[in-house]
DNA sequence: AAAAAATAGTTGCATTTGTCCACTATCGGG
DNA sequence: CCCGATAGTGGACAAATGCAACTATTTTTT
């Protein structure tokens, strides 16, 4: 396949993807990086930029007081140990405090600082207008096909639904 | 908003995810990480496994003989630098071998070894079986829908079409 | 009631990865 | 011939990820 390649490319429109064209985790993939790399630049200096979970963190946090961090770890696909550093990273921030739990001592509970709501109020706004700016260029119908799609797969995958 | 939270909960399927719900960028993200960790064990051992590149990479030379990692690094949202490294890296497992081009002295020209063909040979079908795995439990029509969508995304973002 | 298994969290480590920045070499246009 | 843009390299560095071992506590078995 693909015999003639006649001359090597030398600007991306010449290029095919070769099996990757049609392969939807290459798309999810490379998608996923630009989306990330522009919510990290909306959330400079925020305490809560890079890497996933933070925000999600704080937002399950502020909602759900006293939530555990095992909860919040299966909600965002991170093991125990991730979970714990994080956790260890917004406290010293002083996003959240933790408490152990008195219903099972190995638990704990996580619960929002004044400080933290701030802080998640303002992130909830940033987060919802940066995804609408980013898929802004996709008519809202689709938007809402793919958002369904995906949110199915995301329940699935979570052990949601 | 989420007045009452009654008690914490101690199971995700007591929990909302506040306006992540609703936000296609937290969907993305989310998936991205099952579906790279999914395929990341079918590379197992594969010398291109873990990271977003190898496979595009991979692929590309073979595809496109004498392609420069420019033209590469834009495709999957890499600096040079960072191309730099995955090109040494591939070389260094003798994938791929890079040449001057004589056209233009500045540039490179990549090109596949018969190791690193019949490598991209395998993760070809590898990764066409992952995609389809993954996403088994999405109707046809439905990833059609979602591949169309996420292709056009990816196409603007890299500069293509 | 004792033993075993499962669960929650912590800690340290090794590996990667991505990013930033400065530097060289070359090309192309005035 | 000079200047600005382009291709690639190399190094330093901050973060993120994942793994495995370990403690403490709860729950299940026998």
């Amino acid at each position: 396949m693909n015999m003639m390649s006649a001359k090597p490319p030398t600007s991306v429109s010449e290029v095919d993807l070769d099996v990757l064209e049609n392969t939807l985790s290459f798309y999810i993939r490379t998608v996923n990086i630009a989306v990330s790399r522009d919510l990290d630049d909306r959330l400079e200096g925020l305490d809560v930029a890079r890497g996933t979970g933070k925000i999600t963190t704080l937002l399950l946090v502020d909602s759900h007081p006293g939530i555990r961090p095992s909860v919040i770890a299966q909600l965002i696909l991170k093991d125990r140990s991730a979970m714990g550093k994080l956790v260890d990273q917004m406290e010293g921030h002083g996003l959240l405090t933790r408490s152990v739990s008195a219903e099972d001592s190995r638990a704990l509970e996580l619960y929002i600082t004044p400080k933290g709501a701030e802080l998640a109020e303002k992130v909830r706004g940033l987060v919802t207008r940066q995804s609408a700016d980013f898929f802004e260029f996709i008519p809202e119908d689709e938007q809402k096909q793919l958002m369904d799609i995906l949110r199915r797969a995301y329940r699935r995958i979570a052990g949601l639904s």
